[in-house]
Formats: C-alpha cells, sequence, structure tokens
DNA sequence: TATTGTTATACTCTATAACTATA
DNA sequence: TATAGTTATAGAGTATAACAATA
C-alpha cells in the first residue's frame, strides 16, 4: 500500500472509530446506560469475580486515578460495594451488589446496550471480522 | 455464537477501543500532535477542498455547533483560515492555509501520528483486515 | 420561517499532582 | 521507601440551548 493510501485508510478507519463512539455515548447519555467503562468493568467483575481499582485499571489499561472516578461513579449508584482486604489494610475489594448483579442480568437479557444490538444485528461474518479486529487493535498498543 | 459470547465479544471489542484510544490520546497529548478529529478536519480539507463549518460536521458524524469548536481550535492555530462565501452571507468558507498545508505534507511525509506509525508497523494481512472493519463500523451506524 | 454560524454552559472521561494510610 | 487509594484540579471532546445574521 503506497504511503499516502495508507494514511488516508488510517484515518478513514479513525473516523469509523469516532462515529461509532458518539452514537454509543448519545444513545447511553439519552437512556440513562452505563458508559462504556462502566459496563466494562461490571462485566469484569462478574466474569472474574472481585477485584482491587488497581486491577481493574491494569485490566483497561488506564490510570488507578482514572479508574478510581469510574469506580466511584458505580459505587454511588449502589452497583458495587467497597470491602476492606482480609490483610493489607491499603486495599479495597470491590464487588458487585445484588442491585449490580440484577443489572448485569437484565441487560444481557435483554441486549440492553445500543452496541451489543446493534452488533447482534449485523451478519455472522461480519461479526467475526469485527471481533478479529479487537485482536488487531490490541497489538497496535503493545 | 451464544448470546453471552456475543456480549463479551462486544466487551472484549470496546476495550480494545477504549485502549487505542487513550494512547492516541496520551501521545498526542505529549508530543503537541493534533487530535484525531482535527487531523480528520486537515485531511478532509487538503483532499476536497475548501468546506464549511455545516459540511464538515456531516461529514464527520458530528453536530455543527460540536465541529466549530474543532475550526475555531484550528483557526487559532493558524492551519485553517475563514473566507465569506461570495454570496450566501451565513456561510464561511474553511481552507487550509499554507501554514495548514505545510503541515499535512510534513505529517504525511514524517509518518508523524502515532496511528498512522502504528499501523504502519502491523504486516499487510493485519491492516487489510484492519480498514475491513473499518467498513462493518460504519454499518453499525447506518 | 429556516438555515448558518457563534457563544455560553455543562457533562463525561481521563490525566497529573499531592496527599493519607498502610506495608 | 514503596504501594493502594483518595482528592483536587485541569484539559479534551462533545452536547444542548439561546442567540444573531442572513436567506
Amino acid at each position: 500500500m503506497a504511503q499516502d493510501d495508507l494514511e488516508a485508510s488510517v484515518y478513514a478507519l479513525a473516523d469509523s472509530f469516532g462515529l461509532v463512539l458518539r452514537r454509543i455515548r448519545a444513545v447511553a447519555s439519552s437512556s440513562n446506560e452505563l458508559s462504556l467503562t462502566e459496563n466494562a468493568v461490571l462485566v469484569r467483575l462478574e466474569r472474574e469475580g472481585p477485584a482491587t481499582t488497581a486491577e481493574l485499571a491494569r485490566a483497561h489499561g488506564m490510570k488507578p486515578q482514572s479508574m478510581g472516578a469510574t469506580v466511584a461513579s458505580l459505587a454511588d449508584a449502589g452497583l458495587i460495594a467497597r470491602k476492606p482486604h482480609p490483610t493489607d489494610g491499603r486495599q479495597v475489594i470491590l464487588a458487585l451488589t445484588p442491585k449490580g448483579l440484577a443489572l448485569r442480568k437484565s441487560t444481557r437479557a435483554a441486549k440492553r446496550t445500543w452496541l451489543v444490538e446493534a452488533v447482534g444485528r449485523l451478519g455472522k461474518e461480519d461479526q467475526r471480522r469485527l471481533f478479529a479486529a479487537s485482536a488487531i487493535l490490541r497489538k497496535l498498543v503493545e
């Protein structure tokens, strides 16, 4: 691929990113959905069990302070709860509350986030291609 | 694909998005690169010629007011200039300045944005898969 | 009345820096 | 001295609402 075409393709890709992200935000803010990061944290806590802020930050490639804000917002909403670590007084264990778990179940059952619903409407082959791209994106940040 | 797997894959994809976007922002802010949107606007003005704020907003799927902020920032930096529309007094034509054009040329020659450089390091096949995903993302927002 | 653009304001997400408590 | 977390502050990006000028 010629250098100019590469650049043009990269910016077309970036534009596509932007379109999808702006749509996610617009839909989420007009229907009380959680943000992508908030949802991802709930999903992780459900699938892998309790974790600390630092662990969540590492898992999502964010700074601990940034994750702290996300965690505080979820805790304010009553979706997760803080518990002291049994032996290390510095650490705080985060876990889903019954309310958080219920939200996860209803969200999953209802395919309630716009993104999941939209991807679900794609053909199987498009879905496969999209998820393949996910792994390639990870390579970019290695 | 089972519903649960679909949801998990979607959130993994969203996480990948987030990682790449946070990296882009981090690199851009620490090296005086332009933001993705700002770069995309310059690229469009270079490739397709002068345009109005409303046209740029439509092209990038943003609200005119939001694009107005981007445009103002590029104008403040001296990269684009405003000219009155010859017949419609409401419209303002935006075009690259010599400084903006020079920046485009040097950016392209140096592969100077992190994203372009990172994608350039991928294998040809990965690049192809990534750009294919771009088209699929567009389907999501249709 | 409809459209283009600007201004004012606010919200979300994320970052850095400084601090406290604990190890 | 190092680590986990919190608080304060700031910046980017985008949104909505209200307005002015023009069509």
